[in-house]
DNA sequence: GAGCACTGC
């Protein structure tokens, strides 16, 4: 650079404190600024706090330094604070560490999986609720902790729900006023002095704090302003019959009629996406030509990063941008520039049948909260516009919220982390909203079934114990304790690191022909299983042969470029290959055999019988499948390696219900084996 | 010859 320039940009100490003096100036215009004395007064006196605040109270990032500042980490206490998503986590850490001054790692940290910042100095950690629960396994009196609170509450996820019902456990038996027998695993131990009274303070951002302060035996709750622009709802005269017709003629008409500013429109998954996005493709040329200045941009999970990134680039001048989004929009993704919000009312959910153990997707109308969330999102930067394409009428049917996950969904692996806990009565067990019996039943067998529960419904030693510790679905936690024993544990770890994570394959429409070959030379007869080691095998030997040349940073290119390559999913393959990582180190830990079987596949083949056998299934004479633990009539999934090859007997991963029920990832075994390994089911079933 | 909202350990 000429030396004459230099003298016109700030330096970096300018630079520093000019960013500083921003920061410090928008911290103190936060609407909870002015009631940081009375909150840390309410935390004092209430061992139980619900703080319900807006969008924009700034109460993730400022409730935490109160606490610090007002003394609540003497001793070197921890103050923790949980998000249900990991990003949320990461970047609230990094903006309160800015805030304060402080290098990210040293007086405030995060800790999610794979990446963890804190270190001993941290006071204030932000984490994912997971995280804190796997951390309850190895100290249940969360001991470090003086305060904890969980965030975003409204959301009730599973790990929410269970981290709720275990701290009001931890609380009770933190507190030395109370002299009960009643708290589960606590009363084993003895009640000691250093276990200092517990904090909780419960956060959540729906208005209706009714059910939390219930639940905590009529906790006080205190509301926070949020700062939110104005968001006018309109909704339609009379029912839409056709949603995706109706969006269109919306979009059209908020591009005709309204001002600037781009539009989000909430569909329920990809394939309605693409098909919106299609039908405007087709229309805009029928508009004057001065009105064809719109750019359509998709954003769904499955699709790959660098796409997903579009929705945060500025339209080109004089564009209108259209954002057609699934529910990642609603939380997980602040899309900026949004002014009009279109919400037909529908969103895809998982459901859970106990009866079948099957889960599915279904489309269903919205909850009002989630409508309103929706049409928040019109109102981040100024006021803005939500078309609801229903009635109003209709509005006030629906659901006050939206069903808790707990109740939708397979209860195995909540079970088990309960029982490692010491929880051992589940049916009585205080959640927030219980299950249903049925469903607790069903994980309950399941548990039994895999070994992991006696008789007596206790963790079994030291197979359920071992289970528990590993943070994998039961079933691929049992699945790695066989083979140590059938000696593939190598193979089995690849096998459940992939099959934890979404596909790794990925097929766009139009390359359809292409990505079919390139996968092709991966494939094994004997079923998915196989082919999935062939892929991570190959990527391996090919980074091992790279890398000896060249530096991490070009190594991750290099993977980039494989996976391109051969039409796999690269985020889900690291994926993949961080949890093997991290699982290799527990079980190592653990002290299993971690032996390959080689090239004998016949062995693998038959541990994958002797682990997956509550999910086999049969040919019947019209060439469909019957699932022997469920009876159910199923095909396989055209997905398969072996769709074409239809073997008389298979194992499999997944059973999903869309238009037909399919079943997934599935090997080639022997019936003769299920009898031979699971004697006591299958002599059960005749 | 199909189609998979979103998280998380």
């Amino acid at each position: 650079m000429p030396s004459v320039h230099r003298g016109n940009f700030p330096n970096r100490q300018t630079q520093f404190s000019a960013r500083r003096q921003k920061i410090m100036q928008q911290k103190k215009s936060l609407p909870i600024a002015s009631v940081e004395k009375r909150l840390v007064k309410e935390v004092r006196k209430n061992d139980v706090l619900i703080i319900v605040g807006e969008t924009g109270s700034g109460k993730t990032t400022q409730i935490p330094q109160f606490l610090l500042d007002a003394g609540l980490c003497r001793d070197g206490r921890v103050i923790g604070i949980t998000q249900p998503r990991r990003v949320a986590a990461v970047t609230v850490a990094k903006r309160v560490a800015e805030e304060c001054g402080v290098e990210l790692g040293q007086k405030v940290g995060y800790s999610v999986r794979f990446d963890d910042t804190t270190s001993g100095s941290t006071r204030i950690k932000y984490m994912t609720d997971g995280l804190l629960l796997r951390e309850a396994l190895l100290d249940p009196y969360l001991s470090k902790y003086s305060v904890i609170i969980v965030d975003e509450a409204h959301e009730r996820t599973v790990h929410t729900d269970v981290l709720m019902g275990l701290l009001k456990k931890v609380q009770l038996a933190r507190s030395s006023s109370v002299t009960d027998g009643q708290s589960g695993r606590f009363h084993k131990m003895p009640r000691h002095e250093k276990y200092a009274p517990l904090k909780l303070i419960i956060m959540s951002a729906s208005l209706d704090a009714r059910a939390f302060s219930e639940y905590f035996g009529g906790a006080k709750a205190v509301h926070i302003q949020g700062r939110q622009f104005p968001v006018d709802i309109f909704y339609t005269r009379i029912a839409e019959t056709d949603y995706l017709d109706a969006s269109l003629i919306t979009i059209f008409q908020i591009h005709l009629e309204e001002g600037p500013g781009d539009i989000l429109v909430f569909l329920t998954g990809q394939e309605e996406i693409e098909s919106v996005e299609r039908l405007i493709n087709e229309k805009l040329p029928q508009l004057p030509q001065e009105n064809q200045k719109l750019l359509i941009v998709p954003i769904f999970a499955a699709l790959p990063s660098e796409q997903q990134m579009r929705v945060f680039a500025p339209a080109p001048s004089g564009f209108r941008k259209v954002i057609l989004a699934t529910n990642i929009a609603e939380t997980s993704v602040t899309i900026p520039g949004i002014k009009y919000v279109i919400d037909p009312g529908f969103v895809k959910a998982r459901s859970y049948d106990p009866g079948k153990g099957m889960e599915s997707l279904i489309i269903v109308p919205t909850s009002k909260s989630q409508a309103l969330q929706r049409s928040g999102r019109a109102g981040r930067e100024g006021p803005g516009k939500c078309f609801r394409l229903y009635p109003e009428k209709e509005f006030d049917k629906l659901e006050d919220s939206t069903m808790p996950e707990i109740k939708r969904c397979n209860l195995s692996n909540v079970i088990l982390q309960l029982k490692a806990l010491g929880v051992d009565d589940i049916l009585g067990f205080d959640f927030i909203e219980k299950p249903s019996r049925a469903a607790i039943t069903k994980s309950l067998e399941e548990l039994f079934l895999l070994g992991a529960l006696t008789d007596e419904c206790l963790l079994s030693d030291p197979v359920g114990h071992q289970m528990a510790r590993l943070p994998l679905d039961p079933i691929y936690s049992k699945a790695l304790i066989l083979a140590s024993e059938f000696n593939c544990l190598e193979e089995m770890l690849i096998t459940v690191a992939l099959l934890s994570v979404e596909s790794i394959f990925y097929t766009p429409r139009d390359k359809l022909e292409e990505a079919r070959t390139a996968t092709k030379c991966f494939s094994s007869p004997e079923g998915d299983h196989i082919t999935l080691i062939n892929v991570y095998r190959a990527c391996n030997d090919f980074l091992e042969k790279r890398s000896m040349e060249m530096g991490i940073a070009k190594t991750e290119k290099v993977f980039r470029k494989w996976c391109k390559e051969n039409y796999i999913n690269s985020r889900s393959l690291r994926h993949a290959r961080d949890i093997h990582k991290q699982i290799k180190g527990h079980v190592e830990q653990m002290g299993l055999n971690l032996s390959s079987c080689g090239d004998d596949m016949l062995q693998f083949r038959r541990c994958l019988a002797a682990s997956f056998f509550l999910n086999a299934a049969v040919k019947q004479p019209e060439g469909t499948y019957r699932a022997l633990a469920s009876g159910q009539v199923v095909q396989i999934h055209p997905s398969s390696v072996l769709f074409r090859k239809k073997p008389e007997c298979v194992i499999f991963n997944e059973l999903v219900q869309t238009n037909n029920k399919y079943v997934r990832n599935l090997t080639r075994v022997d019936y003769l084996w299920l009898t031979e390994l699971a004697p006591q089911y299958y002599a059960m079933q005749n």
